[in-house]
DNA sequence: CGTTCGATTGATGTTCTTCAATATGCGTGG
DNA sequence: CCACGCATATTGAAGAACATCAATCGAACG
């Protein structure tokens, strides 16, 4: 398993270089991130809200959620994480878990002690700068999504999350923005978009109408993706990909 | 204006220290930061979206809010900083703006270049440390608006975001959460709230009728501050304030 | 004293929810 | 291989929440 850690670790590696410098030393460092791998189903709950958590979670296969709980018992889904995510990079600096982690796919995470990840900002601050620039870059992500559920109805809600899963996937060298895995059921959409199940089944087929987008069997293919991402007003900026930034 | 200038920088080490442990002499540098203090009137842009930016925002006083703009023209206010908050401190690590950065009140900031914040942070890792977790706290609040934009009406949002504020303004020794200045029109907590001003205003008034809220002339004042609480699902865990985590 | 911005009100339309029913696919045990 | 059970998807009808459009009101300010 030695070898699956590395390779959990190296595409961790891979989405910090996408936006930070960093020397083979420091790369080499976090390679060699300490672990225990664990393989969920979907619907396992990795962070249950309010119990304090000792480790942060890198996602090595499936994807994940976090969420929101309402006290009426409905949740909304806030991030969404795919392979390469450490998806709770931000409980290192402050281990309060005020929300909930979830498998919404079957999943293989690595579970990284805080400690380890602790002991490697310390010890490499060009490291600790990386990880409060993901940290700033999933804020990002989360502020376009505070837009989205505020001001776009659900036909551009969901076009925008089927752009910015594609885009992310192909970044992350996981398929192409126009054909692309997408095991989330139309529950979980719900959770995401902010409406209920049943809309979002008709929205999905009003965008099969309109721009002959398939979104069936956890798979997504649009024929025409320009068109979605008109619909959508999606512009991948917020995602920080232009750049490098060294430090 | 020195004597400004270090009221300025003397609130956001407060803030820090609510979250972070720093020494004497971490603290005196952060008060040392160097900055042009400006005033500027309701509506001014402090950040452009797409122009690039060298320098961080600290809040002296007034109320700023971080936007982003639809392609409709409609704006979705995504963030809402009081004084004390260095509103974008999350573009010293990746200067790209992507939103936008307005005073909804007439207010006073101190801009601070981004090279000193760096070079602080080069310095004095455990400075790094708290920008870090002061990122992370501000994505906290901005999961929970995803949350309530999401998931919560109206009336429950709006109500939320008068706790939130009363709390976050207490906390910084600005008013009481009963009881407190917030200078918003209508149409700013309708962007903030992603509704419109008219229905801002009957929700206003429905909560005035069965909770006692009164919003008007740019002060809020409640009678019934745990009914109001209650109604919003206020549970002010997300805002990060129980505990210093030293490191 | 007029102008302007924000607050308030009314009438009407749209989007999305809710409730309920039915359909479909898929794994499991027989 | 088939029947059953369960989760998910699909559809219809009715209602609630919120938007839109348009007008009026009120207060601050030059």
């Amino acid at each position: 398993m030695s070898q699956s850690k590395t390779s959990a670790t190296g595409q961790f590696v891979r989405r910090l270089l996408l936006r930070s410098a960093l020397t083979a030393e420091e790369q080499d460092a976090l390679l060699d991130l300490p672990g225990r791998v664990l393989q969920v189903g979907r619907g396992h709950q990795l962070v249950v809200p309010g119990n304090p958590v000792d480790h942060a979670t890198l996602l090595i296969d499936g994807l994940l959620g976090r969420y929101d709980q309402m006290v009426d018992g409905s949740r909304q889904i806030t991030t969404l994480h795919i392979p390469g995510d450490m998806s709770d990079l931000h409980s290192v600096p402050l281990p309060v878990p005020a929300w909930g982690i979830e498998a919404l796919a079957p999943s293989t995470v690595m579970q990284v002690p805080h400690q380890a990840v602790r002991a490697l900002a310390a010890a490499f601050p060009p490291i600790l700068m990386a990880f409060w620039r993901d940290t700033v870059t999933d804020a990002s992500i989360l502020a376009k999504w505070t837009a989205n559920l505020g001001r776009a109805d659900a036909a551009a809600r969901l076009a925008h999350l089927i752009c910015e899963i594609g885009v992310r996937l192909e970044v992350a060298g996981l398929g192409r923005r126009e054909r692309f895995a997408l095991p989330l059921t139309q529950g979980h959409m719900a959770d995401i978009l902010g409406i209920t199940s049943v809309h979002v089944n008709r929205t999905l087929m009003g965008l099969r109408q309109s721009n002959g987008l398939l979104v069936s069997g956890g798979f997504v293919e649009t024929e025409d993706w320009r068109g979605l991402a008109k619909l959508a007003g999606f512009d991948p900026e917020y995602l920080l990909l232009e750049n490098v930034y060294a430090d």
